[in-house]
DNA sequence: ACATTTTGCTAAACATGTTAAGTAATTCAG
DNA sequence: CTGAATTACTTAACATGTTTAGCAAAATGT
């Protein structure tokens, strides 16, 4: 049954992404991690040595919130970091090899769910749905 | 610019959802409201007499952070609550006059700020996005 | 060079998200 | 009718979301 609040946009948003994380969640507990700090381990990975800032920006967190799941990363010991020689504001941050294992056991996994949403939703459609969410992520800014 | 994570569906619909709610998480702190407070209260004014376990269905929210939700709700006394005396298990939620008042005095705006989003992305494109995340809310389900 | 501003991150406080456990009232099986 | 599920919440514990404040390093203005 379709709830009476599906014609909004929020909580349609809302309810989506909880019907596409749900199985990735109970994947991840499986490997002891949040959905949040897969998300900041992933970045890590793929992007190699990176500063906090952008890691931010691209697994969509706010800082204070990193802050955070730096210090849990760094205690399980899945990655490293290291302030930067030449601004010593910064730091630069590297996955560590217990990390890149945690990925390695778990990306195909992950990668699977996503495409079998893919395959349910019909890829056009799935396609259609990504490119309409980034054109409402780069409307609003003006006026 | 576009980030590099735009192709991941959890991350495009966590992005679009800070888009849209920014402005009205503006509006609503200057109610002293916080978003998911926003939603029960429009929630139990549109339904009338309602009980939690509907209202988390409805506003997408987990009964244990609805339970927080509602005890502010009443400490703000925007709400009340009472048992249900066909059975005592079930509360019954309505809202306050006062909680009448801070929706009249905001939904306008609100509405305002969602027309806008319409607007400027193209109605048939919105109505294809909701469109889109209601199908996706109701595909997974199965095997 | 020096005071001011800006940048990059951290800390703190409060609210919610998430999971697991607990409680009381109701329903159900036998 | 009674003990075992089930239902409708609540509590607790930990992680994150959100805002505001703080701090140190770097850039900027004069």
């Amino acid at each position: 049954m379709m709830p009476s609040t599906d014609r909004s946009l929020p909580i349609a948003l809302l309810r989506a992404r909880e019907r596409v994380m749900g199985p990735i969640r109970a994947l991840l507990s499986g490997a002891g991690l949040t959905e949040q700090q897969w998300r900041v381990l992933r970045v890590v990975q793929e992007s190699g040595p990176i500063d906090p800032t952008q890691i931010a920006d691209k697994a969509c967190l706010l800082l204070p919130s990193l802050t955070r799941i730096l210090q849990k990363l760094e205690e399980k010991q899945l990655i490293s970091r290291e302030r930067d020689q030449q601004d010593r504001r910064r730091q630069v941050v590297q996955i560590s090899a217990a990390g890149e294992k945690i990925i390695a056991d778990n990306l195909e996994a992950s990668l699977e769910l996503m495409e079998r949403t893919r395959r349910k939703m019909g890829a056009e459609r799935y396609e259609a749905l990504l490119d309409l969410l980034n054109e409402l992520d780069q409307i609003d800014l003006a006026e």
